[in-house]
Formats: structure tokens, C-alpha cells, sequence
DNA sequence: TCCGGGATAGAAAGCGCTTTCTGTCGGCGA
DNA sequence: TCGCCGACAGAAAGCGCTTTCTATCCCGGA
């Protein structure tokens, strides 16, 4: 049937142990040896088994990307800045590279749950988990007993942009400093002279989300100036422009909104546009992520920059173990504040 | 060391055959037995190992799906579909579901090699390949062998938004009408007055770049019209930005730019507004692919919507078997065009 | 000339599951 | 009452590879 590594061996009229060591390249094989079964190998057009090499090798080339949702670039980005760091990082077993796959969670805890069991069935060599995770703490509990028997079993495991579970030393996490980062926006537009912001956050359940709301309402408090309306939604633009009705209904005399990120604050721009207010003549807004469409919004949007890119790459390179994470496993990720033209000071 | 179906047998007072039948529920066991084994594998926390069950099954729960880049929300909306829908189609075996996997290809036929192979090896179940090909003959060549003999070993292979490859029985693919796309959104124009067309196009060596192009001509050879400036670049906006410069020195009378796509053309529109350009008032500006971001773009952007999210489910269906194919093993999939502001009738 | 040892290659024992082939047992028709 | 059959469970033979343990060969040094 399928052509199998018996039969290169008997091609090349060597042992079965040969061929193996031709092709994992961890012994030494005589030039013309492996020359011999290299030809046979083309030959047959053999393609080695990875599950049975896996299962004996007790090891897999597999690398588990676990996102919330690819279309959101947010997570695009990061997934494939990562899963091209696997790519590079040299090659797994048998002389291949790692098969790096990433995985819709829809931000569903169970779906999460189901991917690990089928990443830890397949004995995968790495998984990294991005996105902020649930705050609910059932959850929590579940996911980190399950990672953390990953992780003993020989998995590792990264997080990246999720905040760390606390005592667990077998993995990494880069950490983004959301709440540095709302602070910074908010600090922006109480500069500009703004006193009444809105905030169209996230999910109201999510790390990610408390966390730049933190961030947030730190500097509002330093500054003295009293909390705006809040919404939560998904971070998608139709939260945005649902977002708006509900908190010019709750303080008509906004001057200023924030977004939960940069999708959101194009649906945030929309409706106001569609109430005939001008950004940011009438309002300011603000996104958080700096997603590459941003400097291309009309206005374009002030936003906090996150290293998406550079922080993929990095959770490909310590899932590899290219790269050695810090003494405590946590690699902080600061934010940048880009200001651009969607915020300015407040007309009166 | 780990737990095995050995040791739950063990503990069941059963035998391994049992716990297998259990597990994969394809085989009367007694419901007593069937509970007993399922306390022990509770209580011993067993999961079962994926590539050794593969290798004994000889299939494995593996679902591939190519992309060229997942940071792009074209193929992130589609594979997010596509993974959604083959989370759905069933469980496979032992009572798990498939484990979906994309892959960034980054548009490059050796990494696209690479990654079947990888797939091939892991004996996967079935492989998506999402995007336009490449026109060169050789890599076409050899994707298209490799494809075949994926599927002789019972891998079903699905074409999404990419051509059949013709005479090839094994594989199913889903193609977008991109010629008549192209077509309508240059009718649009030239039913608007506009005779001066400039055209953003993608790379050159792709078939839904010449396909695109291709409908354009048509249409404005139907209507005997000349054929305005082209140029070619990546699908991004930096691309759209360049190509600005390049029409407008190969034809300053442009009234319109078409672009290779809604990314493309939101740089096309950014590098109009910084020579002072308004949009659609001096040049109107067409988009493909109605991405989500379209219709918040400013002014909202004329379009061709491609079912992305229905392709994509589709496509999972048809990978998972969920979905029979047609005869001929094509599915055509239509574009229509979407008409919004940044398209209007020239000025003069 | 003889021997120790480095360099290769082979034999064979698994890796942890699935599945075919055999039972075993209780019940029912004759 | 006997025999047959269906329902269930176990034995054991792999699935295709890796890797330890051995064997062989040929070299240089004594």
C-alpha cells in the first residue's frame, strides 16, 4: 500500500535502524550509506509516518496556537508572527520543521478546554495560548490544571498576553501592560482638557479588559476627575456603534470616548458620524492595539501600540526554546501611546 | 510514567481491547462495563494517546488549512469558518472532534510544499487550501502531484478560492467568480462616465489577480474603452499607497482606481488624500472582497462581496464529508457588487 | 604480528493503541 | 431437555517507527 520505511530499507538494502538514522540524522551513517538510501528514499517517494514516529520517538513536531479568533488581526498578527518563529526555529524531528497550528477558541472557555485535550493527545511539543483569559475563576482553575499537566508531561507552554498563573513555574508568560496603557490614554485626553469620557470597553469578563479599565480609571482618579459612562460588548464595531447611543444616553455632554480597541473605535467613529458630530471636532476617540488599518482611519486613530508582531515572534521563540524565558517565567510587553488625529481638546 | 489505556484497563478489571471499544463507542460493551471503565478513566485522569491511536487506526483526527496569510482577514474570516464548521462536523475518532489546523503559508509554493508534507506525514484527514495559486506551471506542478497522492491515501482535499486543478478527480474546490467580479465593478465605473481607469492590481503571478483583471478588460473592451495604467504589488495597503504615485504619472486624467482589493484600497485612498485628492468628488475608488473594515472606511468603500464566512464553512464541510461535492467536483461561488461612497460619476 | 577501540550497521524490543479472531455465557426455540 | 445464536469480553497480532544493545570491521599502536 503506502510505502514504508521497511521498504526503503530493503531498497537500499540496509536495516530499517539505517534508514531511521538517515532520516533523523542523530547517528553517524556512512557517506555512501546514506547516499544509498537517500536515492531509495526518493525513489519510492517515501513519506515518513509522523504518528508512528511520534509515538515511538514519544515526542511530536506539533506546536498548538490557541487565539481567540483568526479574523481578528489582533490575533492574526501575533498567531502569525509566531507560527513563522516556529517555522524558522530550526528543525524538529526527523530533519522537518515544527507543524505550528493554531486554533479557534471563539474566546469560549470549553472550546479552549477541547483544543488542549486534542493538542495534549497528539503529545504536542508547545502550546501557546493567546488572548486575555476569563476572569471567572472555575475556568481558570480548570485551564491551569490542565496546562499545568501538560507542562509536566513535557509540553511547553506559553501565554502570551494573558496574565501568568500565579505559582506556576513551568510556563512563560509576555504580559502585556494593558493598565499602563489605559492610563496613558486617559492621561492624554485629561491633558487635551477633556473631563467627560465614555468608555466602550470589552468583555466584561475578560483580564484584558479590567485591566486597561484599571488603567483608566487610575488616572481619572489621580487627576480627580469623575468616571464616565461605561459599556462592555465583544470587540467587534458593531459594540462600538451600539456602545454610542448607550453612553450619550447616560452623559449627553461627552466629549471624549475610549475604546475596548481599534475595531471598536471605528464602529465608535461610525455612529457618531451617523448623529452628524465631527471626530474630533465634537468628540475624541480613542482605540487601543494600533491594528494596521488604524493610521488609515479617517481620522486616523490615536490608539495605544502593542508589539503585536514582535510579541508572536517571541511566544514562537520561547515555545521553541530558542529563546529562555526570565528567572520568574514572565516577560513583561510595555505600550506605546501613539497619538494621531481622531483626539484633540474639547471645543468649549 | 503517563497514564495508558493499560493502566485504566488495569483499574476497570477489564481488558485494553474493552477500554478501546469504550472509548470509541463503535462496539456493544455493557453498560455496567462501559461505566466502570469510564470511572477509570476519570479517576486516573487518562487521555488518550493521539498518535498511537492514529497509527493503530491508520487515520488521524488532522484537518489542514492553508492560507497565505492568516494576519489577513480574507483568509482569517474564511479559515475561522472553515475551523468552525469542522468543529461542528461530528466528533472523529475516540469521541474527540477534529483538531482544524491552519497554516500561514505567507503565498510561498515551497513553505505550501512544506506544510503538506508536514501534513502528509501526520496522515492528516483532509487539507484546505484556501487562495488564489500561483500561474507558474512548475510549483503548480508539484502541488498538484503532491495533492493527488494525498488524496490516493484517502486525504480529502479541498480548493478553496483557488482553480481545480484540472483533469483531477480527488478534490473538491470552491471558485470565486473573480472574472465577473472584476467585470462588474469596471461596468459600475463605466456606467458612472468614468473613461480614465487606473487599476491597483495584486501580484502578477497569481490567478486571482488575473482573473480580476481579466473581467476588468472585458468589460471595458466591451465597452470600448482603453485600458487605463496597471500595476502590480502585494495585497496591502502600503501597495495601494505606492501605486498611486505610478497611475497618476502614467495617466494624470485618472478619474478612478480600481484596487486589487479593500486593504489595497484603503492605502489607495490614503495617498489621494495626501496629494489633496477627495474621494469619490476628484477619483473614485473600488475595493474586492467587501472586508468588514469596508463599510466603515471613509467615505464607506464600493465593493465586491465575496462570501467569505459561507465559503469557508463550506469548504470545511466538503473537508469533512459533511457536504458531497458535486460531480464535477467545482463549486462556483458568486460575487456581487456592492455600491457604496466612494464611488461616484467624474467630476467633468 | 596481535589487540584495543572507533566507526558503522543490524537485531529486536518496544511505543500505546486498534481490531480481528476467538471464546464464553445466558436465553430461547424446538 | 438440547443446541444455537446473539451479546459481550479477552487474546494477540500488528500499525510504522525509534533506539538500545550487539556485532562486525578495520585501523593504528605496541
Amino acid at each position: 500500500m503506502t510505502v514504508t520505511l521497511a521498504d526503503v530499507a530493503a531498497r537500499a538494502r540496509v536495516s530499517p535502524a539505517t534508514v531511521s538514522r538517515v532520516l533523523n540524522g542523530n547517528y553517524p551513517v556512512a557517506a555512501a550509506t546514506r547516499e544509498r538510501v537517500l536515492r531509495a528514499v526518493e525513489e519510492l517517494d517515501y513519506v515518513l509516518n509522523g504518528t508512528a514516529s511520534s509515538l515511538a520517538a514519544a515526542t511530536s513536531d506539533l506546536v498548538g496556537v490557541l487565539v481567540h479568533d483568526i479574523a481578528d488581526p489582533f490575533f492574526g498578527i501575533m498567531a502569525s508572527a509566531a507560527q513563522h518563529a516556529i517555522g524558522e526555529g530550526g528543525s524538529g524531528r526527523a530533519g522537518g520543521e515544527k507543524l505550528a497550528v493554531v486554533c479557534n477558541t471563539g474566546g469560549s472557555p470549553e472550546r479552549e478546554l477541547t483544543y488542549l485535550t486534542l493538542l495534549q493527545r497528539q503529545r504536542a511539543a508547545a502550546v501557546i495560548l493567546m488572548g486575555g483569559g476569563l476572569e471567572d475563576p472555575v475556568h481558570l482553575d480548570a485551564t491551569a490544571a490542565k496546562l499545568a499537566r501538560m507542562a509536566e508531561a513535557g509540553t511547553r507552554v506559553v501565554l502570551c498576553g494573558r496574565p501568568p498563573v500565579p505559582g506556576d513555574a513551568h510556563t512563560a508568560a509576555l504580559v502585556f501592560d494593558n493598565r499602563t496603557g489605559g492610563r496613558l490614554l486617559a492621561e492624554h485626553l485629561l491633558g487635551l482638557g477633556h473631563r467627560r469620557i465614555g468608555y466602550a470597553a470589552g468583555p466584561a469578563d475578560r483580564t484584558t479588559t479590567r485591566h486597561r479599565l484599571d488603567g483608566h480609571r487610575q488616572a481619572l482618579a489621580a487627576a480627580g476627575v469623575p468616571e464616565g459612562p461605561t459599556t462592555h460588548g465583544p470587540y467587534d464595531r458593531v459594540s462600538g456603534h451600539a456602545a454610542v447611543a448607550e453612553l450619550f444616553a447616560r452623559d449627553p455632554d461627552l466629549t471624549a470616548i475610549v475604546a475596548a480597541n481599534d475595531t471598536v473605535a471605528l464602529g465608535v467613529c461610525a455612529a457618531l458620524r451617523e448623529r452628524g458630530l465631527t471626530i474630533p471636532g465634537d468628540v475624541s476617540v480613542a482605540g487601543f492595539d494600533d491594528l494596521p488599518f488604524s493610521v488609515d482611519a479617517v481620522p486616523a486613530l490615536t490608539t495605544v501600540h502593542l508589539p503585536l508582531h514582535g510579541s508572536g515572534t517571541r511566544a514562537g521563540r520561547l515555545a521553541m526554546g530558542t529563546e529562555e524565558p526570565p528567572a520568574d517565567g514572565t516577560v513583561p510587553v510595555p505600550c506605546t501611546l501613539v497619538v494621531r488625529d481622531s483626539t484633540a481638546p474639547p471645543r468649549a
